[in-house]
RNA sequence: GGUCCGGUAGUUCAGUUGGUUAGAAUGCCAGCCUGUCACGCUGGAGGUCGAGGGUUCGAGCCCCUUCCGGAUCGCCA
C-alpha cells in the first residue's frame, strides 16, 4: 500500500469488513479497558472511526502518546462486538497491526478540549483558532461558507454574470467609513487605501461595457466591530448590472438567494418573490426600524394625539408610540425586565400598561389613562390580557423598533423564529440635515440616482419642493431583522452628479476631485446601470443560525481587530519604517 | 470614546454577612479494569483568586486605580 490512506475516516461500513485499510488522522480519544484492550477515537476531516488495540505493543506505544497526535494505522476491518448507532462508522472496527506517529502532540494538555471549544474563552479560541476548527461544530460553520459561496458563484455565473476581481491597493476615497492605509514606498507620504467596497471599480465595469459583473468581494473598513459585524474586513457578493434597474436587480436576487437560503439553511424559506417592499419611512412608522423582523407580527402606532392634555410630563405633547401586544403572559416583573433591556439599548425611558381578564386597564401608566379606553381602542387592541408598552419623546421611534425586537422575542406566540423572512426597503431619503453640520447632506453615499433624476434637483434649487423629499433610488435587502445589502440604481449622468453635489454646497470640481476615474468615464457615454452587495458573512450567519459573526469566518480577529493568533497588528523593523518614509510619534495625552 | 457585565486550578464555573487549610466538574498523572464509545473505579498533582494600592485584627468578597475580555451605544453599507 504505496498511498497514505486507502479509506477515510467516515467510509468504512460493513460491506468493508475483512479488508485491509490503512487510515490516518487524529488520535482523538484513547479509551483503555484492561490491561491489554484499548479503543482509540481516529479523528480525520471526514468523521472518526473506532480503532481496536489488543496486541501489547501497539497498546504501549498508543498509550505513550497524548491526544491530538497524528497517527498512521493499516489494519484489519472487523465488524464490532458492540455496535454504536450514534455514529455512522459504529459498525465496525479496525484492528491495526502497524501504526506509526506522523505528527506527535507535545502537550498532554490542551488549552480546550477539542469537542467543547464553543464553550471555551474566545481569546484561547482565537490564540489557537487551529485547534478550535478540529472541533466539528466549528468546522461546519466554514464548509457552510464554502458551499454558499460556491452555490453563489454558479448562481450568479448562471445568470450571465461574470466574476471579475478588482484592486485591493487603489486610491482612497470618501466613501463614509474609516480607510485602511497603506504607505507608497515609491512616493514618500502618499498612501494607498483597501477598498471599503469595489464600488467605483464595479461602475466603471459598466462603463467599460461588461454588462453583468459579480465578484465575492473583499471589502475594509477601519470601524469597531459588532455582534454581525467583523472589524477590518469582510466580504459581499458585489454585483452591478448595465441597462438595468431596480426591478432587475430585484429580480435576480428573489432568483438566487431563496434556493440557497432554502437548501443551506437552518430553517425554511417563509418569503415568496417578488419579496415585501416597504418604504423606508413606512418602516419606520410601522416597526420603527429600517430592518424590520418579520418573523414578529406587532406592529407599533401613534397615539400622540392622545396625549395633548396628560398630566405624565414624559407623554404631554410629545410624540407617543404604542405596540398592543394581545395574549401576554409575562408578569409584572417579566415585563419591567424586557423594558429595562429595551431602555438600555435604545437610550430612552419606556412605559407599559396592560388589559386584565375583564379588559380594564391596569398596571403601570394605566392611571393616566382613564377615560380614554375608548379612543385608545381606535388605535390598539384592548382586548383582555393585551400588554401595551409606549415610548415617548424625540426617540419614541428607535425604542419602539427596539420593543418590537425584544418584546417580541419574549411573548410567545408573536414570533416563529424557524424561517427566513425577506423584505426589501424602498425609497430612502437622497438628503439630510446633518446633525453636527445643521446643513443639508447626503443620506447615504452619493453614488444613488434621485428619483425623477435632474428634473426633481432643478426644482428643488428653484425652492419648489423641499430637498428632503428627494428619494434616492436605493433599496436595501433585509432578512429576519438582519440588514444584508444595500444596492441602489446609480447615477450616470455627470450633469446629474454635479447638480446633487450642488445640493451640498459641492460642485463640478468637488466631483472630479473626489471620483475622477467614474466622473470621467460616464462623461464618455455610461449605461444606466444598478447594483447591489449582500454581505457573505452575514448571509452565513443567518445560514448557520449564529449570532457572532465570528463563529463563519475562519481567522476571525477579536473585536479589538487584533489577530491574536498571528499577532497582528505589530510592530515592525525600523529599516521597513525607513523604506516606506514613516516615522511613529508618541501619542500625546 | 461612553455605559453595563465579567476576570478564581490547564479548561468551564461555584464561592453565603468579610472569618480555619479557596471548592466542584472536566482535563492531566498513577494504579486497577478484556467490549468501551462523554468508559468505569481508587488515589494524586495542580491556585500570584488579572495587577497595584487602600479599609480591617482578618479581604476571593468592601473601596480606589489600572490592565484584559464580552455586550451595548457612538461609529459603520
Amino acid at each position: 500500500m504505496m498511498q497514505m490512506r486507502t479509506h477515510n475516516c467516515n467510509e468504512l461500513r460493513m460491506e468493508d469488513c475483512g479488508k485491509r485499510v490503512k487510515l490516518v488522522g487524529w488520535m482523538e480519544n484513547v479509551r483503555e479497558v484492561g490491561a491489554n484492550l484499548a479503543f482509540v477515537v481516529l479523528r480525520d476531516f471526514y468523521g472518526t472511526t473506532q480503532l481496536v488495540v489488543e496486541d501489547e505493543e501497539l497498546l504501549r506505544r498508543i498509550a505513550a502518546e497524548n491526544k491530538e497526535t497524528t497517527i498512521s494505522v493499516e489494519g484489519t476491518v472487523r465488524e464490532r462486538s458492540n455496535k454504536n448507532p450514534k455514529l455512522p462508522t459504529g459498525d465496525i472496527e479496525v484492528v491495526p497491526d502497524m501504526l506509526e506517529i506522523l505528527g506527535r502532540c507535545r502537550y498532554n494538555s490542551l488549552p480546550f478540549e477539542i469537542n467543547r471549544s464553543r464553550e471555551a474563552d474566545e481569546t484561547q479560541r482565537l490564540k489557537y483558532r487551529y485547534l478550535d476548527l478540529r472541533n466539528p461544530d466549528v468546522k461546519k460553520n466554514i464548509i457552510l461558507r464554502c458551499n454558499v459561496v460556491s452555490a453563489l458563484r454558479s448562481a450568479m455565473t448562471e445568470h450571465g454574470f461574470m466574476e471579475i476581481t478588482t484592486p485591493i491597493l487603489t486610491a482612497s476615497s470618501p466613501e463614509g467609513a474609516r480607510d485602511y492605509l497603506v504607505p507608497a514606498r515609491k512616493h514618500p507620504g502618499q498612501f494607498y487605501a483597501l477598498p471599503q467596497a469595489p464600488q467605483q471599480f464595479k461602475q466603471l465595469l459598466m462603463a467599460s461595457g461588461f454588462d453583468r459583473y459579480f465578484q465575492i468581494a473583499p471589502c475594509f473598513r477601519d470601524e469597531d466591530a459588532r455582534g454581525d459585524r467583523s472589524p477590518g474586513e469582510f466580504y459581499q457578493l458585489d454585483m452591478e448590472m448595465s441597462f438595468a434597474g431596480k426591478e432587475d436587480v430585484f429580480a435576480i436576487l428573489e432568483d438566487v438567494l431563496p434556493p440557497i437560503f432554502a437548501k443551506y439553511g437552518k430553517y425554511s424559506v417563509a418569503s415568496k418573490a417578488p419579496f415585501r417592499r416597504i418604504k423606508y419611512l413606512d418602516a419606520l412608522a410601522t416597526y420603527g426600524s429600517d430592518k424590520p423582523d418579520l418573523r414578529i407580527d406587532l406592529t407599533c402606532k401613534d397615539i400622540s394625539d392622545l396625549f395633548t392634555d396628560c398630566e405624565m410630563e414624559a407623554l404631554h405633547q410629545k410624540t407617543v408610540k404604542a405596540i398592543d401586544i394581545t395574549n401576554c403572559t409575562l408578569t409584572r416583573k417579566q415585563i419591567e425586565k424586557v423594558l429595562t433591556d429595551c431602555e438600555v439599548q435604545a437610550g430612552a425611558k419606556g412605559y407599559w400598561f396592560k388589559t386584565d381578564a375583564d379588559g380594564h386597564l391596569a398596571g403601570g401608566i394605566a392611571k393616566f389613562l382613564a377615560g380614554k379606553e375608548e379612543e385608545l381602542a381606535k388605535h390598539i387592541s384592548l382586548a383582555p390580557n393585551t400588554l401595551v408598552v409606549v415610548s415617548a419623546g424625540d426617540l419614541a421611534v428607535k425604542l419602539a423598533g427596539v420593543m418590537i425586537k425584544f418584546f417580541g422575542a419574549a411573548c410567545e406566540g408573536h414570533m416563529d423564529k424557524e424561517r427566513y423572512e425577506f423584505c426589501w426597503i424602498v425609497d430612502f431619503p437622497m438628503y439630510e440635515i446633518g446633525e453636527e453640520s445643521g446643513e443639508l447632506e447626503f443620506c447615504h453615499n452619493p453614488f444613488s440616482m434621485p428619483i425623477g433624476g435632474l428634473e426633481v434637483l432643478k426644482k428643488a434649487e428653484r425652492g419648489e419642493i423641499d430637498p428632503l423629499s428627494i428619494i434616492a433610488d436605493q433599496y436595501d435587502l433585509v432578512c429576519n431583522g438582519v440588514e444584508l445589502s444595500s444596492g441602489a440604481v446609480r447615477n450616470h449622468d455627470p450633469e446629474i452628479m454635479i447638480k446633487a453635489f450642488e445640493m451640498v454646497r459641492l460642485g463640478e470640481e468637488d466631483v472630479k476631485s473626489k471620483f475622477p476615474a467614474m466622473y470621467n468615464a460616464f462623461c464618455y457615454g455610461a449605461p444606466p446601470h444598478a447594483g447591489i452587495a449582500p454581505g457573505v458573512d452575514r448571509m452565513v450567519m443567518l445560514l448557520a443560525g449564529e449570532d457572532s459573526i465570528r463563529e463563519v469566518i475562519t481567522f476571525p480577529m477579536n473585536k479589538n481587530a487584533q489577530d491574536v493568533m498571528m499577532g497582528a497588528p505589530s510592530q515592525v523593523l525600523d529599516k521597513q519604517l525607513e523604506e516606506l518614509h514613516i516615522r511613529v510619534v508618541e501619542d500625546k495625552e
